[in-house]
DNA sequence: GCCGTTTTCGGCCCGACTGTTTTCAGTCG
């Protein structure tokens, strides 16, 4: 998959053209570089399929950035890319992550000083070489200093399970002051992104200078970046925190655009220009005319759409739908019936079968799926036949215990590295669901890999592949499968296909859950829980599902319990 | 460099905050 690099390309590409002051193409190097961020298929597969016109059909992709991708793809590089580094010898990149530098000063610092990365910066700030060129001054200085501290610091983006929790803290201490009204939490976190870079915050009140007062001083604020009558931003911890202010009046049209995405609501302006309107966070405007802005209803209606949900809010084909009136019901956490894939003290978890059940019931849930290891390599007590039997009566026992509840049993077992299950018919029918699961030889290719994961699913007992790509999320990448092929057996084999709530996981993510549900194949949203604490985990699988267009009707576990031993028996 | 239900040419989303520039460019989201 070499969709990131070349995103990557082209966001420098960009960069580049900007420090040299043209016009306009930066933009449009922008735009590709997001549109082939968020591809689904792997470019190196589309121009495959379709050669350069397939990548054409790319949102911002023309004739010349088609050739450009065409040339990487075959040699490896961009020749004028890899000119323009010549003639412009800076890691811009990499500057780029210092916050309050763009393309425009890392040029000036460039030209007058020979500033190209970082550790140059740094060295040239604490030398007081900066306050000496004439545009630039002793606060540029201090705040480039701080700056670089806290890119050293905060590193990568966080994880949706980490902000997340951060993000509620701060609104809730917020929402605690009398002269705030409300407090919403916009930007990523609203979308349920898998990765935050900052939290943005929305406020309405009366009192926006006590607001943002408390908000620039309250606990856990290390720093104020910036700070006016209606938007500051701190960093809180080491995560960026930006809040806005803004009148009741607008509520709407400012959670609209505080929520994004950015290529969303660049496609909203462009709509609402085309009839006319002007579009921005204090409303939707026919000159200096206020028509819609209290509620985003409103303002999504105004221009032709129904309102959609913030996770949806990708220009991913949302507003042509909405403008159809063919919006999905999006899948809902009480939706979830029952998890289907947790751990006990049986292997490497810390609960045991009724801790775990207990802890399900008190969720709402009408069963659990208690799916210890089997399997051979680095896994703490595998549960082989014997063990499974033993806890066979231990579950009945919890059943027999538990009202309006049923434990299962299951088991996330092993695929072997020719795709077989590292465990024997004997053991497998033991279980009510069977999860498969590669835990070992991750680096075979990708042919290999998805041989070996269609032969797991042609096993009789296969219920459902756990995990199916084997990513964490800043940690590895996974193993590449040919997703299509994948999802044909899936369906062919009435196999399902997990999204594991783990926020390091969300395996499937987003796309590949979308595209599977497009194949017609079954999802099951397990947490994959080792403890009851992280049954709570739920929600982001939830999340991913909801980003991937899932109704009620595409999660198996939505189910009744008859319904689904029904549904995966075969 | 991309793109078209007003356009194959001439547009390209909109506004807040900062610093040092006394009127605005750069950066950010």
């Amino acid at each position: 998959m070499k969709n990131s690099e070349i995103a990557k390309i082209f966001y420098a590409m960009a960069d580049i053209l900007e420090m040299k002051n043209i016009q306009w193409k930066p933009n449009a190097y922008r735009k590709a570089a997001r549109s082939i961020e968020m591809l689904s298929e792997a470019i190196e597969d589309i121009y495959k399929r379709g050669g350069i016109k397939a990548l054409e059909e790319i949102p911002g992709v023309g004739i010349h950035l088609a050739t450009k991708i065409e040339e990487f793809l075959r040699i490896d590089k961009v020749k004028s890319y890899e000119e323009m580094k010549k003639s412009m010898p800076v890691n811009v990149e990499e500057l780029m992550r210092v916050e309050g530098l763009g393309p425009k000063k890392i040029m000036l610092l460039y030209k007058k000083l020979r500033i190209r990365n970082i550790a140059e910066l740094e060295k040239a700030a604490q030398a007081g070489k900066l306050r000496k060129i004439s545009t630039l001054g002793e606060k540029t200085e201090a705040n480039i200093l701080k700056a670089i501290e806290f890119t050293k610091m905060s590193g990568k983006r966080k994880l949706l399970g980490v902000a997340l929790p951060i993000a509620r803290k701060i609104e809730g201490d917020l929402k605690k002051q009398k002269f705030i009204d409300k407090v919403i939490v916009c930007g990523s976190i609203a979308r349920r992104l898998e990765t935050i870079g900052d939290i943005d915050v929305l406020i309405t009140t009366k009192f926006p200078k006590e607001a943002m007062d408390f908000f620039t001083t309250m606990k856990g604020a290390n720093r104020i970046v910036a700070k006016g009558p209606t938007k500051s931003t701190i960093v809180y911890g080491n995560v960026e925190v930006d809040a806005r202010v803004i009148d009741p009046e607008s509520f709407g049209s400012a959670t609209q655009y505080f929520i994004g995405s950015k290529d969303h609501n660049i496609a909203l302006r462009r709509i609402a220009i085309k009839k006319g309107y002007k579009l921005s966070e204090y409303g939707l405007f026919k000159g200096n005319k206020k028509i819609a802005g209290k509620t985003e209803e409103e303002v999504y209606n105004k221009l032709g759409m129904t309102w959609m949900p913030p996770e949806l809010r990708e220009n991913h084909g949302e507003i042509e739908a909405a403008q159809k009136n063919k919006l999905p019901k999006l899948i809902e956490l009480k939706d979830i019936v029952g998890d289907l894939q947790m751990h006990t003290t049986y292997s490497d978890a810390e609960n045991t079968v009724e801790e775990m059940a207990q802890a399900c019931k008190s969720l709402g849930y009408k069963y659990c799926a208690i799916t210890d290891h089997v399997g051979t390599t680095g896994i703490t007590n595998p549960m082989n036949l014997k063990r499974t039997l033993q806890q066979k009566k231990e579950i009945e026992k919890v059943n027999s215990k538990l009202k309006g509840f049923t434990v299962l049993q299951g088991a996330e077992v092993d695929i072997k590295l020719n795709g077989e299950l590292a465990a024997e018919s004997e053991q497998l029918k033991q279980y009510d669901v069977v999860l498969v699961a590669i835990h070992q030889g991750m680096k075979r290719d990708k042919a290999q890999q998805t041989e070996r994961i269609i032969n797991a699913m042609k096993n009789r007992y296969t219920t459902i592949i756990s995990h199916p790509t084997g990513r964490e999320i800043n940690e590895r990448p996974g193993y590449q499968l040919d997703f299509e092929k994948v999802f044909k057996a899936a369906k062919e084999n009435n196999v399902a296909m997990e999204i594991n709530s783990f926020p390091a996981r969300l395996d499937l993510n987003d796309v590949n859950a979308r595209a599977a549900k497009d194949f017609g194949v079954m999802l099951s949203i397990g947490t994959d829980a080792h403890q009851i604490g992280q049954l709570s985990l739920m929600e982001y699988g939830v999340s991913v599902a909801r980003r991937a267009w899932c109704e009620k009707k595409d999660i198996i576990n939505t189910l009744s319990v008859e319904q689904l031993l029904k549904r995966i028996r075969r």
